[in-house]
DNA sequence: AGCACGATTAACT
DNA sequence: GTTAATCGTGCTC
């Protein structure tokens, strides 16, 4: 796989609002029994440091946030509302307590499987949100932690298609509903545009084809 | 030891 | 638009 390579920790260890961009268009791979299940990254959002009260890590380093406070490029896979597990990617440089939550992807390989585990949902409604993903990819606590940059990883981020500015929207993040200003609607979800969604997908499935 | 709350979702009306 | 489902986490007693 000459055209897909796996993200290092140098590009974890950057600004959590650049990562969280930048992020948008790479693949999400999970080596699951020796199947790839991946999917491009459509939405995420970008969780940053202890002032952030959005952030989990505003209470501090607890048991539940100090893998935030780890080197980047680690999964922080937390649970919330009594039965739904959210996939994050750690930023910045160890020490300072930020990450990355993935809200969406569409779906690339792993088709069947996904799809087994959503089912009956149409497609559309597979992996658009950040419990339905780590249901499709059956991710849970036993990914928290886990190192993305570790070669023998079975939990990794590819290049993928860049996506330009043009088809990048922003918005407050979703469910800080309790959270105080300015924390509450500060832009810092990022979301590629549903247009550009298919187009991209298919240039990745082209690419993908030609190899 | 007990309790309120939540970076959500699906199934309702 | 409303609500129930459901449990880890952190805070209080």
């Amino acid at each position: 796989m000459s055209f897909s390579e796996r993200l290092d920790r140098a590009f974890f260890d950057r600004p959590t609002l650049i990562v969280a961009r930048q992020l948008l268009g790479m693949r999400l791979v999970r080596i699951e029994q020796g199947q790839r299940l991946s999917g491009l990254i459509t939405e995420a959002e970008a969780y940053i440091g202890e002032s952030d009260l959005g952030c989990h890590a505003h209470v501090g380093r607890t048991p539940r946030t100090q893998v935030m406070y780890g080197p980047p490029g680690h999964a922080y896979v937390y649970f919330t509302y009594g039965m739904h597990w959210c996939l994050n990617f750690v930023t910045e440089q160890e020490g300072f307590p930020a990450a990355v939550l993935i809200r969406a992807i569409q779906p690339l390989e792993g088709l069947e499987t996904i799809a087994a585990r959503r089912a009956p949902q149409p497609p559309a409604l597979w992996t658009n949100g950040p419990a339905k993903l780590t249901q499709a990819l059956n991710l849970d606590r036993r990914h928290n932690g886990l190192d993305l940059c570790d070669p023998a990883s079975e939990l990794f981020v590819e290049t993928g298609e860049p996506i330009p500015d043009e088809c990048v929207t922003n918005s407050p993040r979703v469910g800080l509903n309790s959270v105080p200003e300015p924390w509450k609607s500060m832009p810092w979800r990022f979301l590629v545009q549903e247009h550009c969604t298919t187009e991209y997908t298919e240039k990745i499935k082209e690419r993908s084809a030609s190899s």
